[in-house]
DNA sequence: GCCCAGGTATAAA
DNA sequence: TTTATACATGGG
């Protein structure tokens, strides 16, 4: 992957192994909006961007190098080689080959821990515009102000409120769950960097220490928020596509990229819905 | 109004 | 150990 600095902005060299709408509406994330004019927008480590396509260039709208190597390198995961990995992939059965090859660019975002566990407690048994609703009024309530929204506010922040606090957040029976998480975030009962260097069964256990946090939670904290490709959540649209398009595959064989294989057959049966609801 | 949403805690069998 | 139900809220 090559990167050019223009007046642009940061800019990003790649034809198919980055696709910002597959990338950012694959539900692995929350904050990214598309605007009128095709482009995205974002607030990543309390820094708002807008990011487009155009040609073979994915800009990264006013962005400086420094910043660029700093957040959004890292972020985007491009030192990865997406294309290799789909290949390996596709290799595993038809099915996967199907749909890997039916869809472009989807890359897993570097997501910041606390921000990605606390968005997918927030999106246990509920629909993803509502998710982004109350995402959204959490950073409005309790993040910094920025030039263009706000940030996300750390567990050591929210450690300090009360269920009743998260009430504008209107989460419903998910609020004791955000207060637990961040307490025990914030005290390191759980603690995110030696989650990084620990076993996926032990991650899943100790992140299952949180109250509202069971194996689907951990595993997306996991995959999204520590960026251990080989985690593997699994919730209903997963259990569907598994018992019929790709009953073949065996999920404990699909090896170090499982999670970018999940993401793949999960986008898939969210765009064919019709095959796996038979 | 009704069904359901990228699940999990809790109680019962 | 496995299975059933409640849960807050609001999008479609």
């Amino acid at each position: 992957m090559e990167y050019k600095f223009t007046e642009r902005g940061a800019e990003i060299i790649t034809k198919n192994e980055f696709d910002l709408r597959n990338t950012f509406e694959c539900g692995q994330c929350f904050r990214w909006n598309e605007t009128d004019d095709g482009s995205y927008c974002g607030i990543v480590k309390g820094k708002y961007a807008q990011i487009y396509r155009d040609g073979d260039s994915i800009v990264i709208k006013n962005c400086t190098e420094q910043e660029f190597y700093e957040i959004w390198k890292d972020y985007f995961d491009l030192d990865n080689d997406y294309n290799k990995i789909r290949s390996e992939i596709a290799d595993i059965s038809p099915e996967l080959k199907h749909a890997v090859d039916s869809i472009d660019g989807i890359r897993i975002l570097n997501q910041e821990p606390w921000e990605a566990l606390c968005s997918f407690i927030i999106s246990q048994n509920n629909n993803i515009p509502r998710i982004k609703g109350i995402v959204s009024r959490l950073c409005e309530n309790f993040g910094e102000k920025i030039s263009n929204g706000y940030s996300f506010p750390s567990a050591e922040t929210i450690a300090k409120l009360s269920v009743e606090d998260l009430a504008p957040l209107r989460s419903g029976f998910r609020a004791r769950y955000i207060i637990d998480a961040a307490q025990k975030v914030a005290s390191g009962s759980v603690d995110f960097e030696s989650i990084r260097c620990t076993t996926l069964e032990q991650g899943r256990k100790e992140l299952m220490t949180i109250t509202g946090v069971g194996k689907k939670v951990a595993e997306c904290t996991l995959l999204y928020g520590l960026h251990r490709l080989e985690a593997f959540p699994i919730d209903v649209w997963m259990q569907k596509a598994l018992s019929t398009l790709f009953k073949e595959i065996n999920i404990y064989n699909l090896g170090v990229y499982a999670g970018i294989a999940q993401q793949y057959i999960f986008h898939y049966s969210r765009l064919h819905p019709e095959l796996v609801n038979n």
